[in-house]
DNA sequence: CGACACCTTGAAGAGGTTCAAGAAATGTGG
DNA sequence: CCACATTTCTTGAACCTCTTCAAGGTGTCG
């Protein structure tokens, strides 16, 4: 269902009424296809451990339906009224909050076994927008069903603060980058914790395929693209990364941790 | 008990094992007092509306003990045993994360009837530091006492989850402000926000006193303290507030609001 | 193949930081 | 209760990082 991972959703600054985002509803298959949670190879990367069969039938029972969403195009929006989490099953997202005035600023960014949705909960209506950067699938869990199998699963109401105390603690991490990092910091702690989360999925500890523009990395880093091209260039230039396009090696990998942790005294 | 309010708590970047910060524990009173929630003047700031008295009865009954902390001191540090939230009666907090090799961040000022300790859901252990600013007192929460409850009072559930996606969204504001805004948006958004929410508890809409130094408005902002002091001179000198140390008037609310809300384009 | 989006790099400029000194307030101990 | 030590705040000047503006290069998609 969803993962308690070091990096999942957000959303801020309200304002409502919006139309629906781009809707492609399939409903979950029949059980002989048995395409439901305890058939997904992400199933140990979002569920609580040590589910009975019967608690976890019940759980399946909350995928409603899974949903496409087309690169480009916006799983939920700022002002759409709340009424699911979703589990990332395949595919990339940003979420990211805009101001009546155009300022935006990127607040995440999500890959399969984490969840988005959580900013939606407290107004009832979401409060960010969240685009796919890549086609993807996700798993809507109407919000409700939540809540109510979560007064009867006890490992799943657990599981569910969980997953939003680790939200909140994935933001204090990111208020220390915006708050106290410079440029090169920035971009390498971004690019370890990247690297990091695909390892966990199986993916390589070097290597990576960025999903986003080099725009989005500097609004969800506080800077400009400029700046993130050149702080790329200059990784590459101290031999630490190798950039093709957004193809990153990461050579040296001590380096970059070296340099998040070598900061002068101070702050 | 407590607060779905725009403005609560956070923790991050981990490291275990410390020890028990300043206790200064009582029972809370007998019936015959009556200190429980029924009587306390924050009930409608921090609990859901429309309980049953029956339900109010035992939400009382989470409510364990209250805990004074001195100025100065921690109601829990980096790395402490979770157990409890803290519903905030009097006084006011801050909350920091701080990295092993030094680097520290405020990540938000609580006051009465505020949340805090949602960090320390998902590792067990607190992540962040919760400082007092001023004498404070708390009410202790056991955490396995609210998950209990919750499942059985629908409202209190569904208040839990607000709080913590409320916590969410707030962070997404300052994600916002620390990556989109200079220095004068950034501490008039500050200013702005405590009005607010002081004038949410009965206090005036144009005056404030600060809790906190200008290092540590600097730390949450993203600044260093002599920016904090400059900026301060230029709302000064513009004739938008008013300083004396620590007690602010704010003169021109609207100015302050256009400084926010007209900047320039991109971004 | 041409249009468009994305990325890189240079040069000039602005905003914030750093270092330093001094003033104001606060707390402490005699 | 006053004097002194300490903390906090303000302000100036030089510096540095990042931004802005501009141009050109690369890659992609219809």
């Amino acid at each position: 269902m969803f993962e308690v991972n070091s990096n999942v959703v957000g959303a801020a600054a309200g304002k409502h009424g919006e139309a629906a985002s781009d809707i492609k509803l399939q409903p979950v298959q029949p059980a002989a296809l048995k395409l439901a949670c305890s058939n997904c190879n992400l199933l140990e990367l979002c569920m609580p451990l040590g589910l009975k069969t019967e608690e976890l039938d019940k759980i399946e029972a909350v995928v409603a339906l899974r949903r496409k969403v087309k690169r480009g195009s916006r799983l939920y929006g700022n002002g759409e009224k709340f009424t699911s989490l979703f589990a990332i099953r395949t595919g990339f997202f940003k979420t990211c909050v805009t101001t009546e005035d155009g300022r935006n600023q990127v607040t995440g960014f999500q890959m399969a076994g984490e969840v988005i949705g959580l900013d939606g909960i407290v107004q009832d209506h979401h409060t960010c927008d969240a685009v796919a950067l890549e086609d993807a699938e996700v798993c809507v869990m109407p919000f409700d069903r939540i809540e109510e199998l979560s007064r009867e699963v006890v490992s799943l109401q657990r599981h569910v603060h969980k997953i939003m105390s680790r939200e909140i603690v994935r933001e204090h991490g990111v208020l220390l980058l915006l708050g106290s990092m410079r440029a090169e910091e920035r971009l390498a702690a971004f690019l370890l914790n990247l690297v990091q989360r695909l390892h966990a999925r199986g993916f390589s500890q070097s290597e990576l395929l960025l999903r986003m523009t080099r725009e989005e990395i500097g609004s969800y880093l506080g800077l400009k693209l400029e700046t993130v091209s050149r702080t790329f260039s200059k990784l590459v230039e101290d031999g630490i990364v190798e950039v093709r396009q957004r193809h990153i090696r990461i050579v040296d990998s001590a380096a970059l941790k070296l340099i998040i942790n070598s900061h002068t005294p101070s702050c």
